[in-house]
DNA sequence: CAGTGGATCGTCT
DNA sequence: GACGATCCACTGG
């Protein structure tokens, strides 16, 4: 499995690096473990304008210093007190770009996943929403600022749907955000049943 | 399947 | 002191 080069993540544009990043494969390498999934949803934050990003009209602090770091790095936090977000850093340093991982297909150490998500079996929720994602996968906020290149935490290339099969909505979670909330830069593949998110906005 | 409400705590005002 | 880039259990159809 070959690592996407950071030029991957160095362009300009975080909606294509978004809609790029479906089927390609998150890996992580944990306290020993190997678990692998290709990534299914996926959602894009842009620099300044856009008032559901963390770094909206520049906000710059300790917690999201790490999305104006340089492009091809990890940007976790703790969402509600509980849930860790995993987002991946993109465009160049000072500009604070990310897309956010929001579902996963589980593709090795499903059995891992699923003892880490306090689950008997192995089924389709494992790693669908960004909560579970960071959960099956053993991510955490000590994981944030690493490179994606790295031997604990990277992606490594898929194979990407067909352009027909990308979706395309609003962002899930974000309505605080007034007419940004409305922004098309939710990305998902059609029909994958570990896509999360309303059965409406998945068509 | 859709809607609702509680959990829970680091971060910023 | 308030609030999340969420999840799950539970309700009612």
């Amino acid at each position: 499995m070959r690592k996407l080069p950071v030029s991957f993540y160095a362009r300009p544009d975080v909606l294509q690096i978004a809609r790029e990043l479906l089927g390609q494969v998150l890996v992580t390498r944990i306290r020993g473990k190997v678990t692998a999934g290709r990534i299914v949803e996926t959602e894009a934050y842009k620099a300044f304008t856009d008032k559901a990003s963390h770094a909206y009209g520049g906000r710059r602090t300790a917690r999201n210093e790490d999305m104006y770091g340089p492009a091809g790095i990890s940007y976790v936090y703790l969402c509600y007190g509980m849930h860790h977000m995993m987002n991946v850093v993109t465009n160049v340093k000072d500009v604070p770009e990310a897309v956010l991982i929001r579902a996963l297909e589980p593709l090795e150490g499903a059995a891992e996943m699923a003892k880490r998500c306090a689950k008997r079996e192995t089924d389709k929720t494992l790693s669908r929403g960004p909560g579970n994602v960071t959960r099956a996968m053993a991510v955490e906020k000590s994981h944030s600022g690493i490179r994606l290149n790295s031997d604990v935490l990277f992606i490594a290339e898929g194979i990407s749907p067909a352009q027909s099969d990308i979706g395309v909505s609003k962002r899930i979670g974000v309505d605080y955000a007034g007419s940004d909330a409305l922004l098309p830069y939710r990305f998902f593949i059609r029909g994958n049943a570990c896509v999360s998110g309303p059965r409406l906005l998945n068509k």
